[in-house]
DNA sequence: TACATACAC
DNA sequence: AATGGTGTATGTA
């Protein structure tokens, strides 16, 4: 009945499109049941939005980069010696393992589901009740919401298909930076150098600590953990290993080269840092799911060294990362931002629309940056078509930039060219280089 | 330098 | 109806 009026045979979805729709995160916390299910339903809330139209695009021109790399990879093994290759790359092999350092220990902290835990601790009734924390896309998620598969990064509304009774709370970042100082600074105590990775991670080295206090690096982190649970009611896994390549949750990973090396085996290759949603795929394309898989394609790797990073990858298969941990130096602000999204309007009738939006954010822009005293060398114009086809148009200056809003006016109508007739519907303004401006302020531009 | 892509959190 | 913000690194031209 109702058949004709849909579209004949629309193409099914393709495994890896899926994928995509479901998310960078999906590997992370898998507490899920049926992942591909859940992949299913957040396919079937994206279909027919422009969103996935666009992620139908991109998906479709990594299917055809990695058609590229696979002819490159059979054109590069033509005619050559695979087992001279392997010999050499081999070599390198035993040259990255006799550099192996196993002397200093290093942990890996990650607070367990931390705005969400922060969020419990002030309103006790949300426990045992999933909820995830943020609105229009979640930060993060309840362990109760995760069962549902809900996770960080996915947008609220496909949250609540997934689970109809999820709560929705504001995020409140203040409070995150409250407990995270609190949690940082029990950290320190353990290793003062320590690098703080956002405001719930972090690396710790904790050789000196365990000598002088004549502790053993698990009953180290056991009193940290719980030093931390003392005093701020939240949890903290964490990860000992001789090196800074995190394992995951809480864990030993004995301090010898067998060990290390059987933990990598069969350890998933998008697990490493550094390693996202592409390099997974292009990995794949080529054989390789786990990091002891780096092994076996070693020949095709070190023929293919510009596209996949062979020390990189050689590395990761031993096992062998940065074992230096530094506190990260303090930086001056880099960017200053202002932005302003719209929906509805139309291509040329609304081009005085968007000239006022985008007079809008260059006063925003010249709010911010006169109050707190900032300024830049290069702005840049940054822009989402309705299509979700991002563009940024720059231009640096060798002088620092005036904040008035009609000096960035000026340099924005000479980046913004003919997408001015363009459906747009973010805008963004952005100094690079930002420098405080009382500093700067004696050069500025007239 | 300009721009895009990939990634982390 | 609806799919993030900030920052870094890197490749390419």
């Amino acid at each position: 009945m109702g058949q004709e009026l849909n579209p004949p045979n629309p193409s099914p979805d393709t495994a890896s499109l899926v994928k995509r729709l479901a998310g960078p995160s999906t590997t992370k916390a898998g507490l899920a049941k049926d992942q591909s299910e859940i992949n299913r339903i957040i396919a079937e809330a994206s279909k027919g939005s422009k969103f996935y139209d666009n992620e139908k695009r991109k998906d479709k021109e990594l299917t055809e980069r990695i058609n590229k790399i696979l002819k490159q990879r059979d054109d590069a093994r033509q005619g050559v010696d695979i087992s001279q290759i392997e010999k050499s790359t081999d070599h390198t092999l035993d040259q990255l393992e006799s550099h192996r350092d196993l002397s200093q220990v290093i942990v890996h902290v990650d607070m367990d589901a931390f705005y969400a835990n922060v969020e419990l601790l002030h309103n006790p009734e949300l426990k045992g009740k999933p909820f995830g924390v943020g609105a229009g896309v979640l930060s993060t998620a309840s362990y109760d919401a995760r069962k549902y598969g809900v996770r960080s990064g996915m947008p609220g509304f496909i949250a609540k298909k997934l689970c109809p009774e999820l709560i929705l709370v504001n995020i409140n970042f203040t409070r995150y930076q409250e407990m995270s100082d609190k949690v940082m600074d029990i950290f320190r105590r353990y290793d003062p150098n320590m690098l703080a990775a956002g405001c719930d991670e972090g690396y710790l080295n904790i050789t000196a600590y365990c000598e002088e206090h004549n502790l053993d690096p698990q009953a180290c982190v056991q009193e940290m953990r719980a030093f931390v649970h003392k005093e701020t009611n939240l949890t903290v896994s964490a990860g000992i290993a001789p090196n800074k390549n995190k394992p995951n949750g809480q864990f030993y990973l004995p301090f010898d080269r067998e060990s290390i090396k059987s933990f990598m085996q069969d350890l998933p290759i998008r697990r490493i840092p550094g390693v996202g949603r592409v390099n997974e795929r292009l990995l794949d394309a080529i054989g390789i799911k786990t990091c002891g898989d780096i092994y076996t394609h070693r020949a095709t790797l070190s023929l293919m060294d510009k596209q996949f990073g062979l020390q990189f990858l050689l590395r990761i298969h031993l096992g062998i990362a940065s074992n230096v941990v530094e506190p990260g130096k303090r930086e001056e602000r880099k960017i200053a931002s202002a932005k302003v999204h719209f929906r509805t309007f139309s291509t040329l009738s609304d081009r005085q629309q968007i000239l006022n939006k985008l007079e809008e954010v260059a006063a925003e822009l010249e709010d911010d940056t006169e109050r707190n005293g900032w300024t830049g060398k290069t702005v840049t114009l940054k822009y989402k078509l309705n299509t979700y086809q991002v563009y940024t148009r720059a231009k640096s200056f060798d002088r620092w930039i005036s904040t008035k809003k009609d000096d960035l006016l000026a340099v924005c109508h000479h980046l913004w060219q003919y997408h001015l007739l363009l459906l747009v519907f973010l805008i963004f303004i952005i100094y690079r280089s930002a420098r405080n401006f009382c500093q700067a302020i004696l050069c500025q531009l007239g």
